[in-house]
DNA sequence: TATTAAGCGAGACGGTACGTCAGGTCTTTTA
DNA sequence: TAAAAGACCTGACGTACCGTCTCGCTTAATA
């Protein structure tokens, strides 16, 4: 995880790092983080069992990575869409978040990350700094657009809007009240958007 | 669990039942999830470890069951508070909540409990049916009653509409994004009705 | 097991007692003593636990039981065969014994009784005076017959010339040097009573 | 048990493999072959119980393999002893027998090694090819050399002899029919050797 | 170029917990 | 009041993983 230098010895080998966190996502996708051992995670991924506690204390920070790994892979899409309509800029990312949740394999090893993340606060935190905190940043970056477009009411806090836009459909998924649908996706960014009070 | 009349034997003592869901409420309480083992329950009970298998399959029911004794304690409060104030009762159910969830113990449990159902879609199913339906009637039911003042908009489904309101504060909590605040849980309600759209 | 009258009440069931024991062989035979216990032969008998221990104080004494029941079962031998050929006679005998130990039902059932013999004083206590002491006296009749016939050796005790007889097949049998067979218990008789040395 | 090489990996300890011979001899020694279980041999031996079961498959082997450290410990004897007197050698042998199953330690052990042979024929074949046969191999080797000293009959089957010599003693042993006694073991070894017939 | 400090696969080890089986004991109901 | 049914506490089973600890390599950087 580090990158201080050391001044001697064989250094670490970045395909058996890449091995395990492959390995790892693949076992929480497949069996969900209960499922998950070290063991199955060496034993699958050819290595000894030393070789991932020397790099990862234990099970939650090993998935984190994992997950990370995965969806990091490659180039970032840096900026949310901003067609200058904000409802269906929110509503086409939304919508596109739920198409990913769609895959088991995916939703598994998210719930499984989730699962760790709930019952472990220095997880959480790692979790925020490394994964929830650049995506809320991009989300943002276009609302604060918006707001200087006038769009967005200009009283309001941007974390707040951030959440109400986007918290409803992830606690449907975590505690799986209800199933995820585009529709329902756009019905939540509209009423969001514009309040529930009858005007 | 279940009530099933049988014809003969020896009767499920109630002490021991209960012994043993506020053992397990207090070790969830006390040690998370991932540290309630069924034998740390059975012994701290007092109890067999088959009598906890006898009647429940798994840690995730036990938790389960464990937090709808200690929860719906007696009589439940019925209703949501309705002074005409729409904002303002539903702020009020908001601000009680975050204060529950200030109790380590109860927000421990609770951890316990989502984590268990975030991996378990058996027992999600079993949380919605005994834990979040009703609750969540009870705040339809408010909503429905300002629908019919004319309070709220004619056009919102009262399902998203409890989304909107609640899952800001819950998902906070889930992924421990930021602290629960009375001001913040105002925040939410009133963002919630008006919207975030500048009018 | 005993046989006090009872003064009142429902007297214990013949049948109850039938069932019980000769279930308690059937699983000896079938599973061996280590796998014999007291809730298979309970629900294989279809009688509650409560009254096999209300009779039985243990699995050694069922099993006693179990096979004296088996064993004695009716109108007793009274004697061993006498022609006046002694070496004929007592082969006989013994080749009957070997005759029976090949059928693997009563080989394992006996072999469980003599398992918990060997680690039970009490037990082995008692199986002498129901099982072993009755047969050695049969055993010492008939050679007692052929010593005052002058055909044995008038000093020699007779305990000792039931074990020399008898003993070399039951240890063969008990630890398994070696297979059973007629001829073999044949040549053992011969042996015993002309002797190995040299003349 | 057996003695393969391994390529790599951490090897066996030979400290921890003495313990748990040593703590399961005087386990059988104390409670019996029936009150030891390989949880108090793993607490006791202060080893963990899944190290036992990766060397002996059941307590069957492991009380075999800790009777026979016990008893071949340091140089065997190698040869019975030979003064030319063929029933005074064969009586101190079985003389001593009787005095080393007089302690009480050393029978439970042998007590509870002999009951689990009875039911296991696997482990049967163990004992024979590792305890038994090397002990008939150096009685047979003493009376072999009776023969040829023509002092036994030339006709007679050594296994047969070795067993009309020793199973008397050890029968009487294995079901408790009688005491052990030195005079008892000489009685047996004139009577096998001279006959129970008249002459 | 030899030395040496890691990295690494393998696997033994002392533990803890699993979920199950059985031992005995104790109600409760039925006959 | 005997007996079947079955709940209950206890303790052991054999297995799975935990996290740590050697082992015998291999692979760089350094001296």
């Amino acid at each position: 995880m580090t990158t201080e230098q050391r001044s001697s010895g064989r250094r670490r080998n970045p395909a058996t790092r890449a091995a395990i966190l492959a390995t790892a996502f693949d076992v929480v996708a497949e069996l969900g983080y209960a499922g998950l051992t070290m063991e199955k995670v060496a034993s699958r991924a050819g290595v000894g069992k030393q070789t991932i506690y020397r790099w990862w204390p234990n099970k939650g920070v090993l998935v984190l990575d994992a997950v990370l790994e995965r969806t990091a892979g490659g180039g970032e899409p840096v900026e949310l869409p901003d067609t200058g309509d904000l409802e269906a800029d929110l509503a086409a990312v939304l919508v596109a978040t739920v198409g990913e949740l769609a895959d088991p394999g995916f939703d598994r090893a998210l719930r499984g990350l989730t699962a760790a993340i709930i019952e472990d606060a220095e997880l959480a935190r790692a979790y925020h700094e490394r994964l929830d905190a650049p995506m809320r940043e991009l989300k943002k970056r276009r609302l604060r657009r918006a707001q200087e477009a006038g769009q967005l009411d200009a009283d309001v806090d941007l974390d707040l809007a951030v959440d109400l836009v986007f918290a409803p459909v992830a606690q449907r998924w975590t505690v799986r009240s209800g199933d995820l649908t585009p529709e329902g996706a756009r019905a939540v960014v509209r009423s969001a958007l514009r309040g529930l009070a009858a005007r």
